[in-house]
DNA sequence: GATGAATGAGCGTTCATTCAT
DNA sequence: CATGAATGAACGCTCATTCAT
């Protein structure tokens, strides 16, 4: 009931659950996420000592992967629109290249399994995207506004078109450029660029 | 010629099921509603066929209720700013002051339980706000996007916003003059005001 | 919930019970039944104190009715066996023009609310019948074996016999003259007529 | 490489099923059977997939080995009448002997739980006896009645004569010898034996 | 008397978790 | 360690019966 080795077999049940969760939501059998991991129905408890400790480490390793993404080859310096142009392009994508993920994670988000002690965790994964945000809201209309607010914003914004685009993936690049615009005129007001 | 069924119980019932889901989530017993409402256990099915039909019509009223406290008192001409500003200060107040509801929506809203029709119900309910809301893009950066977009976001600003400021109940009317202002850069771009 | 006067309804909840019995059963909610006689819910208590009441009382009912379908133009002497197929055409002819009665009479029979007494009721009701039986196997083959026996086969055969003639209606006729001939044989042995 | 699914358990429950059937009907709780054989709740469940499985299993079992114990020793060849004497002993004496498993039947044979499948298949364990009944006809007074009826009259008075077997043990054996006349008259007819 | 709303015990089934193999 | 059988608490819903109108 530790940390038993097969990493391989841990991955494979987070993954299923992400699938799982994503098509049946949270109220999925256990059972039906270890079948989909190709691991016995007792198995799953070797890994996670509980259903609600599966949720918070797949929680944790989503939002982590997602906040991978979105800085993954972000240039260290350089014009803080370009910048954050990149980190929004590569968050985006990752969603809709991800929808059972990104559908999971929207469960976990509003679970109440969930703890506070996971969403603090998750934090520090944003640390690149909050320290980005500070330097463009520099001299905007939210630079007086607590950080942690302008994070909450932007992140709704993003799920809100991350939705969108996955409803409508024709439109999925429009809505993006679109959002980003918003976004910008958000933290950093009515600026040219 | 029998007691005639009671709208003050299915109020209660309705009442009981919000506060219930926003302490428990959906999966609460609908044993404990029933019980929270004063109602026996079986009462419940009498006025609701089913614990899915009990959602779906929660969310409905909730949904209609805030919509109705958003636009109350909305003057029907002037100012387009002053006009949205009134609707977005009842709208949030109605969540701040109402937040078990707001919970129990938030929940109704990802719900899967909750069918399409109960959602198409619904849009009408936010009728006033698409319109004030179309008026107040005329001419800015969204003017050609999706309107049905330009409220998702809008929407989700809102309940970020709402979180915020059922968090840190101190700074609400702060959170909801900077998220006004940031709406506002959203819809109408940078305009003098 | 004593015996209130409307016999008309009372038999509406009869025949209703009859039928509702016939197609879902004895397990079919007693609401049915007052639904199909076009009597509320609670009316039906006050006609009958329970659930098993009604049933009894059904049994009764219908075990009557069939027995006095039976004998109903019965020869008061004559040939014995002529007077036998009489009362057997009669018996099964009812069972055929009734099916639904005999269904529900098929589980009654074995239900085991129905009470003991119930059954010692019903055997008066077959008095002529076990007379005329009593008759017909003087000097034969099981005249000195308990007439209620003599009665349990006779009416197996019938019972198996209606089954039959309901299954394939038409070879109806066929079926109940060679079962006539059976119970004769069974009765009377192998004496010429 | 867990503990294999165990054969004994479910003939247990199986068992037990005969039992509380047999004494508190086809309503008896599952529970109430879980708890007779030993076994837990949700055990039943995991050997049968639902009551009505449970039901057919059981009924398709019991039929199965009164078919068995009728024949068991049945000489292959030799005179008719007592090659059914034989098999109507066995099988009336396996009723006997096992009241509640009959009783349980009994109600079985009735229940529309009990598919038309589950019947269908249990055709097959009266061969045999079908076999031999239409030796016996042969030149008899049904030698032209479909053979079905004759199993079903067959069975009427065999039913009859457990009955009243288990009602009055002490004349078990004269009811079953002037029982097994009365069925040879009715397929054999007034011939010499 | 008649109605039908109200009650609450009860049931079939599920599923997280444990444990024998 | 892995497996899957075993467990039993829990839940949604039904329905006989009672009772306010």
């Amino acid at each position: 009931m530790a940390r038993p080795r097969s990493e391989t077999r841990r991955a494979a049940i987070l993954t299923a659950a992400a699938s799982v969760i994503a098509t049946e939501g949270l109220t999925a059998p256990t059972a039906a996420i270890a079948k989909q991991a190709g691991v016995s129905n007792g198995s799953l408890f070797l890994y996670f000592d509980t259903k609600t400790t599966l949720f918070n480490e797949l929680y944790v390793a989503l939002k982590t992967e997602m906040g991978e993404a979105a800085v993954e080859g972000l240039p260290e310096t350089g014009d803080a629109r370009k910048r954050l142009r990149h980190l929004w392009t590569r968050w985006l994508r990752w969603a809709t290249s991800n929808p059972e993920k990104r559908r999971a994670l929207a469960q976990l988000e509003v679970a109440d399994e969930v703890t506070a002690e996971s969403h603090r965790l998750v934090r520090d994964t944003q640390r690149d995207m909050a320290e980005l945000l500070e330097t463009c809201r520099e001299g905007g209309p939210v630079q007086d506004v607590p950080l942690s607010f302008v994070l909450i914003l932007t992140g709704a914004i993003a799920d809100a078109t991350m939705d969108a685009m996955i409803r409508e993936p024709g439109n999925a690049d429009s809505h993006s450029a679109t959002a980003f615009e918003a976004v910008w005129r958000v933290i950093a007001g009515p600026t040219a660029h």
